[in-house]
DNA sequence: TTGTAGGCGTTATCAG
DNA sequence: CTGATAACGCCTACAA
């Protein structure tokens, strides 16, 4: 059995008050007796049971992330981050990967509830705003609006469509298209996709939007790239995400296209794997550590004073443009 | 505040006896005031508290996860199976990225203890094995010894440094170097190691053995690569991991060396990442998901009886080549 | 400076 | 079939 307080107490020759006393630090307590208690916990290698602090009304120090998978990697290295800011203050990760399935979302969004998190980062967003809601909890959102209670974290996802059209026509590209996730509402795409017509729009040039879904095997989409190289007459291409630009960098190879001579192509995340595995890629850069520190710190504040009106809904973090070889030939 | 027992109890006329009867589903309860106190649960969006179902006795259902990092495809991989697994075993996960410091380790494991999870998956081996018996708790390992009551899973690292020898002399290769971590005691890596040599011996070649620290950042490994590479007269490379493998065909592509002609590589791990997103490396395939099962089976069989003696030390798990353009040119 | 006792939200053992 | 009530391990007024 696990000592409990009572037995180090006992061991200790003191009162369990006493014992609490010195773990919790407070009140008056003679220096003689606080060693007496260090050095009986010491012995029996006690550890205060965290569910019966907290059952007392002391908070879990535990925090749900909600994302959608960890194998892509720019959600691995945002988690990643996450969990190391909120080590840093002293938080532990509960981690729920919920894919594209609603009902596991929904079950963990339960659980955390039931194990009385003190909050939770939403970065996976199947659900709807009500059983967002319902949860009565500090909740963050990373790129998602989830209800006008929960503060929405994100990139400027609009600039980056943006600096990739201009990338790609300052490359000479002039039919560009625009490869990425099917339409829906308040998905990040969205933003993205808008700064990509606006500012072809700017230029005169025509949209041509294809949608490969996010959710589809990679050897499909590859497959479906290639039909687009093949029949289309793209000279640019934006893509809403890293991955899904090297798919196109590798179906180019195949088709024997030169990039970035005949096709250039940009992406998006600029994580750490992808710039260094995949140096030839030119692609919009998340600044991941700075959304991490910012979903910790707001999620603090809402912590610290869940009743209070949100001081801000949205905070938009800048992104910046990485050139490599797919938009312009390097030395 | 949250609605508790007594809340509902009172909402339905009844009490918390027969609350706690209808939630855990025991004991007789007539159909009538089971649903009275369906609806009240409803009505007030009821969630028994984790806590303190648990500081009566009940399982936290929490399982804890030590990894050096999921920034790691392959780690990223493994936990996202294991917690896949695990979810549908009814245990929640606390992600615990240990990295390589000892203290981080070490705090996690406390935590993990003081929260009472049922059980720990621990991947990352920054610590001795001391610190891993204190904790009594049921433990399974990933790929390392830590004690005599810690059971081990892992792939067959000495099948893999042998297969990636025999693949390189096949394609023609002799002067065969190994790349990879410095050499440690217990590490994985040794085993890997070991096929090496001895299948070189077999072949009546030289060792060459060439370490990178795990640690060091990608770029310094990349430089004292290409060292390597012009330096030697290598012809073939195991490479103890396919993110070093990547950097080495970076750096020879760089030199000009052609892959396979000059140089053959093999890497090992094999995510599903680096298949999709690096089609040209030849690696040992660790079978993850068996891996992650075998993790989750043997844990629960340690949480259902913590007692029992250990039915079996180690588990290896076959490894498979998979043969693409950087040891044989293909199509 | 230290100890006693009640309570946190559930479960489970007894009686009814 | 249902209801009191004593734990679970810890914290913290309130006493001493």
């Amino acid at each position: 059995m696990r000592p409990k307080l009572t037995d180090v107490a006992k061991k200790a020759g003191v009162s369990v008050t006493t014992v609490s006393r010195v773990i919790n630090d407070y009140g008056y307590i003679s220096q003689k007796t606080r060693e007496n208690v260090m050095n009986a916990m010491k012995e029996l290698n006690y550890q205060p049971n965290s569910l019966a602090r907290s059952l007392h009304g002391k908070s879990t120090n535990l925090v749900g992330l909600i994302f959608p998978s960890i194998n892509n990697p720019f959600f691995a290295e945002l988690v990643e981050m996450i969990e190391q800011k909120l080590f840093a203050e002293g938080y532990k990760v509960i981690l729920c990967n919920a894919g594209n399935d609603k009902d596991k979302e929904r079950e963990y969004l339960r659980m955390l509830s039931a194990n009385q998190v003190d909050g939770i980062v939403a970065g996976a967003h199947n659900l709807g705003i009500e059983e967002y809601n319902q949860v009565g909890l500090p909740i963050v959102s990373f790129d998602r609006k989830l209800s006008d209670q929960i503060p929405i974290i994100s990139c400027d996802n609009y600039t980056g469509g943006k600096l990739a059209v201009e990338e790609l026509y300052a490359a000479g590209a002039r039919h560009i298209y625009f490869l990425g996730n099917p339409h829906q509402n308040g998905n990040p795409t969205d933003q993205r996709l808008a700064g990509y017509c606006d500012t072809l729009d700017r230029f005169g040039l025509t949209h041509h939007i294809h949608t490969v879904s996010f959710s589809e095997s990679p050897s499909l989409k590859l497959f479906s790239i290639k039909k687009l190289l093949s029949e289309s007459v793209a000279d640019g291409i934006v893509c809403t995400d890293d991955l899904t630009a090297i798919l196109v960098l590798q179906a180019a190879k195949e088709l024997q296209i030169k990039i970035p001579e005949q096709l250039k192509v940009t992406g998006f995340d600029g994580t750490k794997l992808v710039q260094i595995y995949h140096p030839e890629l030119s692609t919009i850069v998340q600044p991941i550590e700075d959304i991490a520190l910012l979903l910790v710190n707001v999620l603090k504040e809402r912590i610290a004073q869940p009743k209070e009106p949100l001081k801000q809904m949205q905070y938009t973090l800048p992104v910046t443009f990485l050139r490599r070889n797919s938009t312009f030939k390097l030395n």
